[in-house]
DNA sequence: GTATAAACTTTGACTAATCAAAGTCAAGTA
DNA sequence: TACTTGACTTTGATTAGTCAAAGTTTATAC
């Protein structure tokens, strides 16, 4: 049913835009432009024999190149189309959140969804509407039209020494759990936060956020936060 | 790609979604629950066969009725679901429109992506949101949350009588040109209309909208467009 | 150096949705 | 009653995306 016309212009289906975008968030998240194939599968929720041969497709389309048993590298053309559903994805969790009240722990699914649905046509008037804006409600940056990310680094909370003072940047993990014990403890993005303890060892650290009653948080935990200095 | 999750819960693909809409508007459009095949594929855009073999996948999962050689009739459960995508589909194409300021010609294809991709959640805040408006921008009513249309019975603008005063209920046609049309004459929901003369032998129907100059109307393009006394 | 195991690829099978083309039916015509 | 024709169905093939299970490679351990 999928748009199908001809063989002019034919659309990337959802399935290749998802695949993309899941592996710019990898390279993004590594800092690597080179992503296993093993995380490829965890991230989509697939097999390994599947990701081995989605993206054989993939490598045929000339989105990213495939290096046998190394993993795969978005070509520009692959960053391009990425980063738009990227923002496509991110302008969406804004609109669910700001105009529709949605809560942010459910934003992400949704999103998931409709980032395939949406035109650039109403991706336009959205931002339009939206006032232009640069993060989504995680606090994760939103590409912009010509599909570039610019924005001061960041790092994780859990490196974060004792009596630092930080401002919360975004929040990676998009499990609806972990999100809303975030908002109940004011884990959110803008936030100012006091690291009070880090004992190494204890793989854990206490902090306060705001003027809010301190408390601790493991690695496991700490390490899907991120902050600025 | 599209959440398969266990056996349980199903949910039913856009395809199953678009056939299910497409022929209960059709029954609506002809008054009468049975539709042919012919229409269907016709309405689809699919080749007969393609249409024959899919509705028999309709029927085994008791969306609908097929009664080979002569056409297909909406189950209960069918009718409940198609009534919910044509709800998805006009409240949609109000947002478009009212909140994005979309051109009324272009968000009908529009609306035919997303309306597989909004969730029972986001319809109802958009609902909200949106006020529940009772119609879409081209005069079409939007089904309860219970799945009911119900509203005063149209005619066809073709079928009026000289002399007589209408208001325009509903634009049956999608096509963006005709649309186009449509706005430039004036030929909007709501507007009144007076017929200035109708030769049923010369096919055509002389109107009047609101206070603006004269014009005519074959009977192709005014069938098109329902009214009210 | 060989053994082991994890990571990866290949193979074979399956489902949903589609088309082209061949086959069938049923109405109306002669 | 037989013929013709348009509407419909069947058949066989194709594509995208997926999994299970078998096979391969490579890094590390011993
Ligand atoms: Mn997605
Ligand atoms: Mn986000
Ligand atoms: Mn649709
Ligand atoms: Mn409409």
């Amino acid at each position: 049913m999928r748009r199908a016309r001809k063989q002019i212009n034919q659309m990337p289906t959802p399935t290749v835009e998802n695949y993309l975008k899941h592996i710019l968030v990898l390279s993004l998240e590594s800092g690597s432009t080179e992503v296993s194939m093993g995380r490829v599968a965890k991230e989509l929720l697939v097999t390994p024999g599947t990701a081995t041969s989605m993206v054989k497709n993939l490598s045929q389309g000339g989105w990213l190149n495939y290096y046998p048993r190394k993993g795969v590298c978005l070509t520009r053309k692959g960053k391009k189309l990425a980063m738009n559903i990227l923002r496509r994805h991110r302008l969406l969790e804004t609109f669910l959140v700001e105009t529709l009240g949605l809560d942010w722990s459910e934003i992400h699914a949704e999103a998931e969804e409709l980032e395939h649905a949406i035109s650039e046509k109403v991706l336009e008037k959205l931002d339009q509407f939206l006032g232009r804006p640069r993060q989504d409600p995680h606090g994760h940056p939103i590409p912009t039209k010509g599909g570039v990310i610019n924005r001061p680094s960041s790092q994780a909370l859990i490196n974060c020494k004792a009596g630092m003072k930080v401002r919360i940047d975004s929040i990676v993990d998009q499990e609806s759990n972990f999100l809303k014990f975030a908002r109940e403890k004011r884990l959110l993005p803008g936030q100012e936060v006091r690291i009070l303890q880090h004992e190494k060892e204890a793989d854990a650290i206490t902090l306060q956020v705001g003027k809010g009653s301190p408390f601790s948080m493991g690695s496991r935990s700490s390490e899907k936060i991120l902050v600025r200095v």
